[in-house]
DNA sequence: GTGGTCTAGACCACC
DNA sequence: GTGGTCTAGACCACA
């Protein structure tokens, strides 16, 4: 796994296990990896990747069972979405909109890439 | 001017300088406020906008007559754009679409978003 | 670790690194010491220090690993002596020639200093 | 006339003074521009020039007749030669072959710019 | 433990 | 007046 340097490691862990409930791969009630298994698996220092959890586990989106291990959480997919798309809202939109400002993009221009975007992938 | 703890103080003075070169208010060649005068202004230490500055020098926006100031350079306008831009379309696009998957959000729903920014702006 | 005052002290340490470099006492991917613990042993302020290791990975010669330290980059030998040795074509060597010019001196009398500073040495 | 950022541009002035001086151009006892000529067509801050006249007059390059102007000094090209070798002998070669010594260059290489530049030139 | 940012204040060289 | 460098010390996020 590779990370960007724009954002917190343990963030961008999170966000990879958000991306797994939102697509339906870890459902609620799964077990998902141990802190040491994950630790090792992307090459990070368990402190991290148990930031992590814990990070997750504060938003309701998995919960520890002691010395058995994580599980993704009973409203696991409805908390993701809403924090995400909390997020999406309030921050992601209006600096999208901000910098097509900036750029003098229309937004033509944003469906363009759209659809760019979506040919190519 | 007030600012996020998100992101360092002397990245968002470097935003608001690009800013002012991209809506044209400050033009290639003109001299842009000294870095006492600008850090009085905006109530910070001299230190963080002299690092900016450094570092808007480096990216060839602005330069410097030595006892005299600095000045917005040559090619400021488009070196920004181009730099705004390649962060735009390689970064924060992807990033949108990805989590508009992630969230089951059709390109109608961004341009609701984007009439109701317009509206209200 | 004695400073002269012709340069600024960050590109002095900066210079000391890159002869680390240059003698293959440190070997890419080698851990360089920490910030804290560089800037003690050679009694200079930790932000003098930073500001070496910010010049120095903007140009490719060290990295950061985050939360452990700075390390020696992978093309830092080429990235260093390409560096030096086009600073010494375009600047030392012509204005060395042209000082002997103006000073009258021959080729001979640059051997003969050469020839003294390696019986000295 | 063209600066280098890493030399005071006084300094700079004052090498071309000298420079005049060693080629013969400027003999003793030629009136040299006034510092408003001088600073008129270099494009420079009079205060600048200023500067550089009396840093070579403390050196004994050049003299002041109130009223009428600066002048080559009477051992202009003496004390111009002995200041410019102390230079190079003690700053200039010094930091030549260590420089070498660190990019492996023997002094044939040195030989082989020296023919390159003589044959360019 | 690591780096990164910021402040306050000083001093200097230069224009 | 301008920028540039350095110190001292603080605080924070991250691994």
């Amino acid at each position: 796994m590779e990370f960007q340097r724009r954002q917190a490691i343990y963030l961008q862990i999170g966000d990879y296990i958000c991306e797994n409930i939102l697509m339906k791969k870890w459902k609620e009630g799964d077990k998902i990896p141990s802190i040491r298994e994950l630790a090792v698996s992307i090459e990070v220092n368990p402190n991290t990747v148990m930031r992590t959890y814990s990070y997750l586990q504060d938003r309701g989106i998995i919960f520890n069972k002691r010395g058995i291990g994580y599980f993704v959480a009973e409203n696991a997919y409805k908390n993701t979405r809403s924090l995400k798309k909390e997020g999406f809202i309030n921050h992601d939109l209006p600096h999208l909109f901000k910098t097509m400002d900036l750029l003098n993009l229309s937004f033509n221009d944003l469906k363009l890439f759209y659809n760019k975007n979506k040919g190519v992938t």
